[in-house]
DNA sequence: CTTAGGGCTGGAAACGTTTACAATTTTCAG
DNA sequence: CTGAAAATTGTAAACGTTTCCAGCCCTAAG
């Protein structure tokens, strides 16, 4: 293999002009700079990172901490954040902590204490005092996405907002028995995040004045799958039925459009549904949602730590809000007269 | 920060018993391991991975080459791979190709070339020969997933035989009519799957004495929303419109029973629909396809790896077939009798 | 004509491990 | 008990960079 001595010397430069050289650090003039690049991709240079590392302490390298890959909201993350990061150069380890609570625990207390990312994202994570503890030992930036991160920063949403303007589109078409898919305690204990939005849909419906009817809050796990279920419940009792659904996640009302068929019900028609998120499937489902630009949120995430690690500086903590963005297609429509 | 000297010292050993003692090779006697087992955990000592890998050439770390997050089948792969690597206490570093040509470059010509991965598991790519020499000049084992990979091992299903199975089962319930939803030209340049389930299709249909009518061959990019568009197109021909559709992914078989429901076509008595993958919105579609266990392929790729890694094989190429299985569901049927 | 200061360069000391090698101790068959 | 082989241990040399430091040359101000 060949290493930087190789190419210092087929340069006729030092090992440490050419690593100055090649790294852009440092003052080299312009005709060495250009001797050892050309010496360098002669030879089919590649730095080792490792050893790079080990003596720059910079691993051009970031983790990024998810609870799983194939929900809609990590894979954008994930794609937003890959992307940004192969455009500076930056690798990508993921740590996919499932749902196994040990796969959890090693992430957290061996993995990541390697010394191998100069920063981390944690995307929806709920972490524990102690996790959070071990996330601050290893004395790296730290972004969150999508829920607060004791003294880290954040990107997130209003959360609370944008579920009143979703409320308010459904009220402002005409609605007024409008049913709520939230997510379930255990997201809620992580995150407060079905919480945050449920409250808003409450607050919303309160200042129309209309009654937030409990039976027409039911909750999910923020799945297709889920929501499907639970929808299938809610519209079961065809004598009393909302006219509309707003549910907590796009998943969730994709699992509501699928519900909603089984019972013969159109689309908007019989039944208005509208979610959150930005989901793929919205545009073929003609899904009225709000976009949060997961991708983006993913990328913005990687500029901030990225900033912060060129600059060399620490990163104080911040709550980026991201903009959302109403998206009306076709699953909701003004409510069908004398609908009970 | 503590270093193996400071464990060295409080457990009044050397600093090679210490190395030894905490990596599990070389002879270490039962006390000395222990005292350096405490001593290590007393001080909260983790190992430098950078200073390892550069020492011993190991990195601990498992590239995982991605065309994209996002669909069904990659995301399967990565869950699968991820979770078998973290339980062997490996890293994932994930490199998502995506769209964009430089990105790919970058991968394989820079990437991939920084000696900071043990092994790489590239899923589904079409590799130019300049990449697959990029691949090989690592010098390190390599599997590829779901098409084949010139001199590496790889793990695929039988693509040809699925699609003979799938359609054996639609005609076996009686259907004579059917169409097929394949991949478009862009996917077969890069793989020939698209081609190969295609000849399946054709092949199970001429055994069967079934003529397989060139219009009712269409093609989409494998994704919901691109088959939901090309079964529209297939579907609106009402007068003379194919009983059963069989298509090369569940989810362009998702875009089609998203479609037949535009035109009010009940499955599966009107129209007969399955897939192939055992995509997770199967389950609450009701979708009937060929269950390819793709969570199952990403492991088993790792543990190929880890295996020849471990033990210091130089990976001889091999084609392992993974097993898959036909799923019934509720999208299959018999034909109405008299349907046109 | 001095001299301070800055650009450029090379030597060599890190960075924190692993591991070859040699030295020492233990084990055990004869 | 003896010697050979095996087990255990420590010393020190890698691993391939970055970066501190000192030296040199050159410019420009005084």
């Amino acid at each position: 293999m060949t290493g930087i001595k190789d190419v210092a010397e087929r340069a006729g430069l030092s090992v440490a002009t050419v690593s100055r050289a090649l790294s852009g650090k440092g003052n080299v003039s312009p005709t060495s700079r250009e001797r050892a690049r050309a010496a360098a991709s002669e030879l089919g240079f590649v730095l080792s990172y490792h050893a790079s590392s080990l003596a720059s302490g910079r691993t051009h390298n970031v983790g990024l901490v998810v609870p799983s890959v194939h929900r809609w909201f990590f894979s954008a993350v994930i794609e937003g954040a890959s992307a940004a990061l192969l455009e500076a150069g930056y690798d990508l380890t993921l740590y996919n902590i499932g749902e196994n609570p040990e796969h959890r625990h090693s992430v957290f207390n061996d993995f990541l204490l390697r010394k191998r990312v100069d920063a981390v994202i944690a995307v929806s994570l709920e972490l524990s005092e102690a996790e959070i503890q071990q996330l601050h030992a290893m004395h790296r930036p730290i972004v969150g996405i999508g829920g607060p991160l004791p003294g880290a920063s954040t990107i997130r949403i209003d959360d609370s907002g944008i579920a009143r303007k979703a409320t308010n589109h459904l009220l402002g078409l005409g609605h007024t028995k409008i049913a709520h898919i939230t997510g379930n305690e255990a997201y809620d204990q992580d995150f407060h995040l079905p919480g945050t939005r449920r409250s808003g849909f409450e607050e919303a419906m309160n200042d129309a004045g209309c009654p937030v009817r409990p039976e027409w809050i039911v909750s999910a796990d923020f799945t297709i799958e889920g929501a499907y279920a639970a929808a299938r419940q809610l519209l079961a009792s065809a004598p009393d039925r909302p006219t509309a659904v707003f549910a907590a996640s796009d998943e969730m009302a994709i699992g509501t459009i699928l519900a909603a068929r089984d019972f013969g019900l159109r689309i908007p028609d019989d039944l208005s549904v509208m979610g959150i998120d930005g989901h793929d499937l919205g545009n073929v489902l003609g899904l009225t949602t709000i976009d949060q630009d997961a991708k983006g949120q993913g990328a913005l995430a990687v500029r901030t730590l990225l900033g912060a690690i060129t600059k060399g500086l620490v990163l104080e903590p911040a709550d980026t809000e991201h903009p959302t963005k109403l998206v009306v297609r076709s699953s909701t429509a003004v409510p069908k007269a004398g609908t009970f």
